[in-house]
DNA sequence: AACAAACACTTGTATATACAAATAAAAAAA
DNA sequence: TTTTTTTATTTGTATATACAAGTGTTTGTT
């Protein structure tokens, strides 16, 4: 459905303004059937995100800043996303030795389980979503997404 | 800057995954600049959203279920959205006198000012964004966009 | 008319986002 | 060594998102 019909525009909108209102009605989209997913496991977004960044690191522990760092969202508050995920047993949080600052973020077995879990659901569904472009449609989307945060 | 860079990926992505990741960065890139903006102006996205939609009614009022139909976000609370414009004289709630179930929303001239305030502000910012693409790469961009809503 | 169902909106609660301030440890400067 | 600055994280507060439950109004049924 065309953007300007989604929002039930009264006005005509620039090409500009269609790009802007599109790029944020279609993420909303997506992280909706995400969330659908997500939401009978019992995880959020996020707290699905910083798993798979803690798998990712295959061991070998990560800290706060670290993890905020590679997060979709710069200001989600990485102290209380981990006190979540600490409460379902899915993450361990120690003080690391070296520099009693930091703080040493891991995913536990039952983590990686649910995760495990979750893979194929998620594949197929971003499959889904994208098995009607092409691969060069995919390529382009890709870089234009990018090109925008360009400056 | 590529996306598993922005992330900072241990592990290489498909291109699927690249697209859902970028999709929602760039969404957050955006609407960080904006919210920027909307800041000094003392609004949020949504409640700048909702006056828009408001001015775009010129002068004939709306109740809140059409509003929330036309957000970007879906599940945004729209009562408590327009109390927060209320407090800052910017719309008016009344009662709908042929149906009492139903509010009358309307935007008042104080509203409507702080809008015409922000209008080059915002003009300039989208167009920033979008003067590096062409013509046909903002109408690629549309298309796809609005393609993957498509099922 | 009396009751049930549907409708429009509000309220409550949990989590998430945004951002400022507080705490505590380490590093740098005096 | 003491003080100051920087770094890493936590806590607090306001707003936003997500969704369920509640309130009052209207409509439909008996």
């Amino acid at each position: 459905m065309k953007i300007e019909d989604e929002i039930k525009s009264t006005v005509k909108l620039s090409i500009t303004k269609k790009v802007v209102l599109n790029l944020a009605f279609t993420k909303n989209y997506v992280s909706d059937k995400f969330n659908e997913i997500l939401k009978t496991f019992d995880l959020s977004g996020e707290q699905y995100n910083v798993l798979r960044i803690l798998r990712g690191q295959k061991g070998k522990p990560i800290n706060m800043q670290d993890i905020q760092d590679r997060m979709i969202t710069k200001n989600s508050n990485t102290t209380r996303l981990i006190d979540k995920l600490l409460l379902k047993d899915m993450v361990e949080r120690n003080i690391c030795p070296n520099n009693r600052r930091k703080i040493e973020v891991n995913i536990t077995q039952k983590g990686l389980d649910k995760l495990r879990e979750l893979d194929p659901l998620i594949e197929n569904y971003e499959d889904g979503i994208t098995k009607k472009f092409s691969k060069s449609e995919l390529e382009q989307l890709n870089y234009l997404l990018e090109k925008i945060r360009e400056n």
